[in-house]
DNA sequence: GCCGTTTTCGGCCCGACTGTTTTCAGTCG
C-alpha cells in the first residue's frame, strides 16, 4: 500500500492528540499540527519528493524531526513513536476528546482519577454521580456531557459542501444584516475563503448595539441548540446540523475582525508574526502601536501596517501568498465577469432539463457569449446518450439556432465516454466535425493506479480531444477520486495541448485547487465548466471560479476568458 | 518541534465564554 499525504497528516494529528495528553509541551503539540495542515495542501505526494531525494525540510513547519519521520512512514508504513505513544494509553481515551467539553484536562482527570477510558465509561460515570466528585466537574458540565454523549453529538462534526451551507447561512445572514443599526453582515471563515466544504458559519456583524443582534440569533426559528451565548459572541445550532459562530464588533474594528474571523489560522499568525516584528500588536479589534490603534477598519489597513498589499480571501492558505505580496508578486484572480462562455453543458436529449433554445437563452442572460452544447455519448444508456444519428441531427439544430440566435454562439460539442480501454465512445470520423469534444470517465472508477493512469493516457492519445473532464471524478463526500499518476496525466496533456476541465458542480469542483494550480503552472488552459443541466446551474460557474482563485489562476491561465475567435484556433488544434 | 532583518536559544497569537469558582482554569475558535 502506497502511503499517502493523508495517511501521512493523520498519524501527525494522532500524535499531536496523545501529546496533549500527556501535558506536552503544547508548541511540540501545534508543531505537529501545523505540520499535519501544511502536508494536507502540499502538492505533491510526500512519497514520490522521498523518492526522488527532495530535502523535506524546505518544507514549511517541516524540520529535521518531523522529516524524519515522513521518511520513516513513507519507507515502513507505520511510525514506532506514534506506536508507542498508543501503547501508553487504552485506545478509547482519544474518542473522549471528541466531546464538546472535554479537553486534555479533563480528560486525563477522567482516566488517572476515575479510570474511565471509553464514552460509555464515561456516561456511566455521569450517571452515578462519579463525575462529579472530580474538581472542575459540577453539575452543569455533568448534565452537559450526559446530553452529548445521548444526542450522538460526539461525533465528528459533519461539514457540508459551501454551496448547501450557503443556503443556510445566506438567510440568516439577510435577517442579521435587516436589524436596525447594523452596518454590515458578512460570512468570514473558510466560507469566505471558498473551501469546497465548510464546518461552520462564522458570522461577523457591525453594530454599535450588538443586544438586539444576539437575540435575533437565538431566536432565529432554524436555531435547534444554543451553544454558548455572549454579550457579543454566540454560537448555535441549526437544525440542519450546521454550527454558526456569531460575533458582533464596533465599525471601528471591522476590517480587523474580518480578517481575523477569515482565516486561514496559519495564514493569521503569519500577519501577526510581522505585525510583533515590527512592534505591532494585531488581534480582532485593529492593529496596536503600544495602546494606540493604527489600523483596523478594513482589511486593506491591516495589511498596510505590516507592509503588504490586500491578499484575496481565497489565497490565505499559507500556500506562498505572504511571500507573493511582499514582493509584489500576487496574481490578478480571475473573476466571474472574465468568463465569456461555457464549455460544458446538457440538454434534454441526454439528461438535461432544458431544450436547446431555452439553455441558450438562460447562458445569454448571463452574459455568455458562447456556449458549448456537450450531452452525454452512446454509452451512457442510463441518461440516452447520443450515437452518431441523434448527434447529427442534433448538430443541424445547433446551425440552425445559431442562425437565428442574436448575442450567443451555440459550440457543436459532445462530452464523449472514455472506455475502459481508453478509446473514445464515438469515432473519429464523428469527433472530428465538432467544435469540441469532452471527454470524460464515467465508469470503472475502481481500477488499478497503473490501469486508470494507462486509460487517461491513451484517452489523451485519441485524435479528437479538447477538454479531459472532471479529470479525478471525484463526488465530495460521495465517491474518492479515481487513483491515477496525475503527473503522467498533466504532462501528457500538456504535450497534446488540451485543456483540463475546472468542473463546477459544487459536489465535484474537480480539478480541485492544488491540482488545477499544478495543471495552470505547467501551461496547461483550464477551462471552468458548468456542466449544466438546469437553468439554475449556470449560475453555479461562480464556485468554480472561487475554486480557480483558490488555485491562483489568472483570466489568461482559463481557456473560456478566450474571446469566441481566439477559442476556435485553440480548439481546432485539438481536433487535428 | 520549528524557527531566525531582534534570536542557533528562547521564544512561539490572542480573546470570549462557561462553569466552577470567590479570582480563575479549561475549552474553543
Amino acid at each position: 500500500m502506497p502511503v499517502h499525504n493523508e495517511d501521512i497528516a493523520a498519524a501527525f494529528d494522532e500524535i499531536a492528540e496523545l501529546l496533549e495528553l500527556q501535558q506536552a509541551n503544547p508548541f511540540r503539540v501545534r508543531a505537529y499540527r501545523t505540520a499535519a495542515r501544511n502536508i494536507r495542501s502540499l502538492g505533491e505526494e510526500l512519497t514520490d519528493l522521498v523518492a526522488s531525494g527532495v530535502d523535506l525540510t524546505e518544507l514549511p513547519g517541516i524540520g529535521e524531526d518531523l522529516a524524519k519521520k515522513i521518511r520513516e512512514f513513507v519507507t515502513r508504513g507505520r511510525l514506532a513513536y506514534l506506536d508507542s505513544l498508543r501503547r501508553q494509553l487504552p485506545p478509547g481515551v482519544v474518542d473522549l476528546l471528541q466531546v464538546p467539553g472535554l479537553g486534555p484536562k479533563r480528560v486525563r482527570a477522567l482516566y488517572e482519577q476515575l479510570g474511565v477510558h471509553s464514552l460509555a465509561g464515561l456516561a456511566k460515570a455521569a450517571r452515578d454521580g462519579r463525575l462529579q466528585s472530580l474538581p472542575g466537574f459540577g453539575p452543569k458540565l455533568t448534565a452537559q456531557i450526559l446530553h452529548r454523549i445521548e444526542t450522538r453529538r460526539t461525533e465528528k462534526k459533519k461539514r457540508f459542501l459551501r454551496a448547501v451551507a450557503r443556503q443556510y447561512a445566506e438567510p440568516l445572514r439577510e435577517r442579521l444584516a435587516a436589524i436596525e443599526g447594523v452596518e454590515a453582515a458578512v460570512i468570514a471563515g473558510s466560507y469566505r475563503r471558498g473551501r469546497e466544504t465548510v464546518g461552520d458559519i462564522d458570522l461577523l456583524v457591525t453594530s454599535g448595539r450588538p443586544a438586539p443582534v444576539m437575540q435575533a440569533l437565538v431566536e432565529y426559528d432554524e436555531v435547534a441548540e444554543v451553544l454558548s451565548r455572549g454579550s457579543t459572541r454566540a454560537s448555535v445550532v441549526l437544525r440542519s446540523g450546521l454550527q454558526v459562530d456569531l460575533r458582533v464588533v464596533a465599525a471601528e474594528s471591522f476590517g480587523a475582525a474580518l480578517h481575523y474571523f477569515t482565516g486561514s489560522k496559519a495564514h493569521n499568525i503569519a500577519i501577526r508574526k510581522l505585525g510583533r516584528a515590527q512592534g505591532l500588536k494585531i488581534n480582532e479589534y485593529g492593529v496596536f502601536r503600544g495602546q494606540r490603534r493604527i489600523a483596523g477598519r478594513t482589511e486593506a489597513e491591516v495589511y498596510a501596517a505590516v507592509g503588504l498589499p490586500l491578499i484575496p480571501p481565497p489565497l490565505r492558505e499559507m500556500r506562498g501568498e505572504i511571500e507573493a505580496a511582499r514582493a509584489g508578486r500576487l496574481p490578478r484572480l480571475v473573476e466571474c465577469a472574465d468568463l465569456q462562455g461555457d464549455l460544458h453543458a446538457h440538454t434534454r436529449e441526454t439528461d438535461g432539463q432544458l431544450d436547446l433554445e431555452a439553455l441558450a437563452r438562460a447562458a445569454r442572460a448571463r452574459g455568455l457569449k458562447y456556449l458549448a452544447i456537450t450531452d452525454h455519448s452512446q454509452r451512457l444508456k442510463m441518461v440516452h446518450g447520443l450515437d452518431a444519428g441523434r448527434l447529427a441531427r442534433q448538430m443541424a439544430a445547433i446551425d440552425a439556432l445559431n442562425d437565428r440566435l442574436r448575442g450567443i454562439r451555440l459550440l457543436k460539442g459532445i462530452e464523449v465516454d472514455i472506455l475502459e480501454d481508453g478509446s473514445l465512445d464515438l469515432p473519429d470520423r464523428v469527433l472530428c466535425q465538432l467544435d469540441l469534444v469532452v471527454a470524460s470517465v464515467h465508469s470503472r472508477f475502481g481500477l488499478s493506479r497503473r490501469r486508470q493512469t494507462e486509460r487517461l493516457l491513451r484517452a489523451l492519445d485519441q485524435r479528437c480531444l479538447s477538454i479531459l473532464g472532471h479529470p479525478t471524478c471525484r463526488l465530495i463526500f460521495q465517491r474518492d477520486p479515481i487513483d491515477i499518476d496525475f503527473d503522467r496525466v498533466l504532462e501528457a496533456a500538456r504535450q497534446r495541448g488540451c485543456a483540463l476541465e475546472l468542473n463546477a458542480q459544487p459536489q465535484r469542483l474537480d480539478l480541485d485547487d492544488v491540482h488545477a494550480r499544478a495543471a495552470a503552472e505547467a501551461g496547461i488552459p483550464i477551462a471552468i465548466s458548468s456542466d449544466a443541466h438546469s437553468e439554475a446551474d449556470l449560475d453555479g460557474l461562480e464556485h468554480g471560479v472561487l475554486q480557480a482563485q483558490r488555485a491562483w489562476l489568472q483570466p489568461q491561465q482559463v481557456l473560456n476568458t478566450r474571446p469566441l475567435r481566439e477559442l476556435r484556433r485553440f480548439l481546432k488544434s485539438t481536433l487535428a
